[in-house]
DNA sequence: AATTATTTTTAGGTTTGCCTAACATTATTC
DNA sequence: GAATAATGTTAGGCAAACCTAAAAATAATT
């Protein structure tokens, strides 16, 4: 089944949603895909008609088995290309987003799967984010935040959630990246802010900041 | 200024025609676009708009300056990528075409930058055509058709005239490719064909295939 | 020069994806 | 549980990019 550029970004925002709560609502949809509500329900109506989204007026929807496979091979589309744009050609972690964006809606999947060769399969994209196979299947990483990680722990950093350039540029400021060694040295109950060990140096950040940043979890 | 997907088509189209003529024609450029006369007329009057063709109702138009410049860049970027896949990822010169036709349309100039330098500044694409450098500017090869190539004059195959499926397939059969060095070893006279030297082989080709070859002018 | 054929444009219509404004439903608060 | 707030849908409209059918302009033939 073939989908416009539109459908492929409402089916794999939904997708992304919905990991959190298992579905989605229309305000919430629209705010994500810089679109108004209304525009939100005429989209439901025609994945509805194509089996891709379980929907009721006024009820909170999700994806259909199908709806789901197929939002699972544009994350995969997008997460190769932001892979490409990193390690091939030497783009920052908050620069792959927007242009992977666009080149997720490439419909060729010969070219997926030659790319995907072409980059060595890999497993998670520059912000951690693990790459679905071509069969759909995801390696999740074990992985725990900041805001809650033990004290004296040092581990990998894997992830990150909240994806902005905002943030991103912060971390990047920091030394924060993937694969990068922290340490969690004090912690401070008054506002949730805490000292991180990056190396040689320490650093506080705040609670926002901390929440939003993952580490491997060695069980 | 930003175009849209059919907006660059078009652009890259028409400038592709008026190489031949200077200048293009309704039925032909819908011809090439898979679309209807009419509807050519529409774009037309949208890029007049834009300042982006000549165009005289009833008359044959062509590209302003700034349309030109924008449809080398589009031309620019289709050749980059179809280079890119064939180079990297392995596609054959018969398969990059319609990938790069959608991968033309992302719109990022840096990703064509950074792609251009990962490649390696190639000149050529697949198919032998020049790629416009980053200013637009083009480095033609002095070539010169099998049809009319002096006879016992060994050349190396330097690009295609007619590049449908259909004729690219029929050359990879008798080996020829870009770089591939040739010979016309006999030409009949009572319909274009030739006798072609390819290695140690000789095969006959029609007019037809012949005209569509063009090798390396040494002077 | 008049007729015929070809090319191109115009008029009017469709689909997709979006919008605003008004209305309906569901959730929250007093 | 009534009033208010929030969330979500419907109605009606718009722009882009197509289309078909009819009309107009240009080119080719007799
Ligand atoms: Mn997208
Ligand atoms: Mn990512
Ligand atoms: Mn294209
Ligand atoms: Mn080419």
């Amino acid at each position: 089944m073939k989908f416009s550029i539109s459908e492929e970004n409402y089916l794999k925002q939904i997708y992304l949603l919905q990991q959190d709560t298992g579905t989605v609502s229309t305000n919430n949809l629209a705010k994500e895909l810089q679109a108004k509500p209304a525009s939100v329900t005429d989209m439901l109506k025609k994945l509805r008609e194509k089996k891709m989204v379980h929907y009721e007026p006024y009820k909170a929807f999700n994806l259909t088995e199908k709806g789901n496979r197929t939002a699972v091979h544009i994350v995969r589309r997008h997460r190769l290309w932001e892979f490409f744009l990193s390690e091939k050609l030497g783009f920052e972690w908050e620069q792959v987003h927007d242009i992977a964006e666009e080149l997720e809606h490439v419909s060729s999947d010969t070219l997926i799967t030659r790319l995907d060769d072409f980059l060595g399969n890999p497993r998670f994209d520059p912000h951690g984010d693990p790459i679905p196979d071509s069969s759909g299947k995801i390696y999740r990483q074990r992985q725990v935040s900041l805001s809650t990680l033990a004290l004296n722990s040092p581990q990998s950093v894997s992830g990150v959630g909240d994806q902005s350039t905002a943030i991103l540029e912060l971390l990047n400021h920091y030394g924060i990246a993937i694969g990068v060694k922290v340490e969690v040295t004090r912690r401070f109950d008054f506002d949730g802010s805490l000292e991180l060990q990056i190396g040689k140096k320490r650093h506080l950040l705040s609670h926002a900041v901390a929440k939003n940043i993952f580490v491997q979890y060695a069980q």
